[in-house]
DNA sequence: TCCCCTTTCCT
DNA sequence: GGAAAGGGG
């Protein structure tokens, strides 16, 4: 029996049979094997939590058995860098008569030097290379301003968006055909990554697909409003598997498309999902991004208040603010934070302990299990006044008032600062100090007012002198 | 995806 | 003395 060729698809943060398209052309060209690189240092350089690694685990191990159901075997290579990988591949694409890979690309800096060089390396032994989008809806590059750039302001980047969206585009991508089976072997999963909720996280694509649909159907007419309310369920909870890729970007908006009728809803869950597409273009487009440095580089130059101890008490969740300590400590417990306490937390730290938001970044990336590099970084240059389209220097968040706005019961404090669990409503966000002390719980450590003004006072001093 | 101070107008 | 509205950081 005569064979043609292989096909190789190299899977990274696509785990998923629906909507991948690089699979889906692999398949459409002939057999395909898949491969998938455990990159255990390089993965710790990025800062991925033990929660997020772990979710990918034994998403992989799921979906493994997927593709098994495909015919399609799923190889397991395991390196400590990227760099690795081109030879890795190399050695792979040789003993298997490969002469095509397929894979989705990623857009932060390394991974994106990691699939040039393996591009380039492959292309000597006459491998060719088919890049594809799949995370994303439109590829960033193409949506840009009259002047042929990238938006630097989110809501023209959505106009623009939303116009070139046409519903052609946003057609999910089916799922590969099974295939006659191959003499590979799938590889064992083995074991990486650390705990999270396995009961909170499922990963089989039923699971995630139905929490997707309950998530539209349910959430008419309700999650605009109570999206900003931490103690109620109301957002989608599907970061993670975004993330990782255990659901598609197009799966999703088709979903929305055709369940929900709710034009508030609509409107308002894509907006969400386009400020992940605006990110994402930012950082393909802007290697700054992914070295550290500030979107605007004049906010290179700010001067942040080096204070270990500072820190840590906002990395445990003692800064005796209860919203940002609820918030810091769902973090660390579940590794997962509700958006609004994103912002309060990462406002606090910011701008009231006037603390290098990388810190604040890196924090986030080693708790989150939906850490992702566009999103979070985005989110803190956001938050620091030093990112595209942030918020003003002088928008302070003042932690007391948007606790009373968001959690008006206190029952998200109650949740996560036991301590504070027998105080009333009116009293719980701002306990006295007296309750405080015999409550072993912290008193506010710093004083809100005055720490806000002295914020207003060093901005606008340097932007005076660095102008 | 804000906060705070001031003024004004009502009770 | 509180709600609403306006301006500015």
């Amino acid at each position: 029996m005569s064979h043609s060729p292989l096909h190789l698809i190299w899977f990274r943060n696509d785990l998923r049979l629906n909507d991948n398209p690089a699979l889906f052309n692999a398949a459409k060209a002939g057999s395909v094997v898949g491969v998938f690189f455990i990159c255990e240092k390089q993965w710790q350089e990025h800062n991925d939590s033990p929660a997020k690694l772990g979710l990918i685990a034994d998403r992989l191990r799921e979906f493994s058995k997927e593709l098994k159901q495909k015919n399609i075997p799923l190889k397991i290579i395991a390196v400590d860098y990227f760099t690795e990988i081109p030879g890795k591949l190399t050695q792979f694409c040789k003993k298997h008569a490969i002469h095509d890979l397929w894979f989705n690309n990623e857009y932060p800096l390394n991974e994106k030097k990691r699939d040039d060089q393996t591009e380039q390396e492959l292309k000597k032994i006459s491998v060719t290379s088919h890049r594809f989008n799949g995370d994303v809806i439109l590829p960033p590059g193409s949506v840009l301003n009259n002047s042929g750039s990238m938006f630097q302001v989110f809501t023209p980047f959505s106009n623009a968006w939303r116009l070139r969206a046409n519903p052609e585009i946003l057609t999910a991508f089916k799922p590969p055909r099974k295939q006659s089976e191959l003499a590979i072997e799938s590889d064992e999963i083995p074991q990486f990554g650390g705990e999270y909720r396995t009961d909170l996280w499922q990963v089989t694509t039923k699971s995630i697909h139905s929490r997707l649909h309950k998530f539209v159907e349910r959430s008419e007419q309700s999650y605009k409003e109570l999206r900003d309310f931490p103690a109620i369920n109301a957002t989608s909870t599907l970061s993670p598997y975004l993330t990782i890729g255990a659901v598609g970007i197009r799966e999703c908006i088709q979903v929305l498309i055709e369940t929900n009728s709710d034009e508030a809803f609509h409107r308002q869950w894509l907006t969400e999902l386009i400020w992940r597409e605006f990110y994402r273009h930012l950082i393909a487009t802007n290697p700054r991004l992914s070295q550290g440095l500030c979107f605007k580089p004049v906010a290179d130059n700010l001067q942040w208040q080096v204070n270990q101890s500072n820190f840590q008490r906002w990395c445990d969740g003692k800064t005796g603010f209860p919203i940002v300590d609820a918030g810091m400590r769902q973090l660390k417990q579940t590794g997962w934070m509700h958006n609004r306490v994103r912002m309060i937390t990462a406002a606090f730290l910011t701008k009231l302990l006037r603390i290098d938001w990388r810190l604040g970044e890196a924090h986030f990336m080693q708790h989150l299990m939906d850490g992702d590099f566009a999103s979070n970084n985005g989110g803190w240059q956001w938050s620091a006044s030093v990112g595209a389209d942030s918020v003003p220097y002088f928008r302070i968040f003042n932690p007391y008032r948007q606790a009373e706005k968001f959690d008006p019961q206190g029952n998200y404090v109650r949740k996560f600062v036991p301590e504070l669990s027998s105080i009333n409503d009116k009293k719980i966000h701002q306990p006295s100090t007296l309750s405080c002390e015999t409550l072993g719980y912290p008193n506010p450590m710093i004083d809100y007012a005055s720490e806000r003004k002295k914020t207003l006072e060093i901005w606008s001093e340097f932007l005076n002198t660095a102008r």
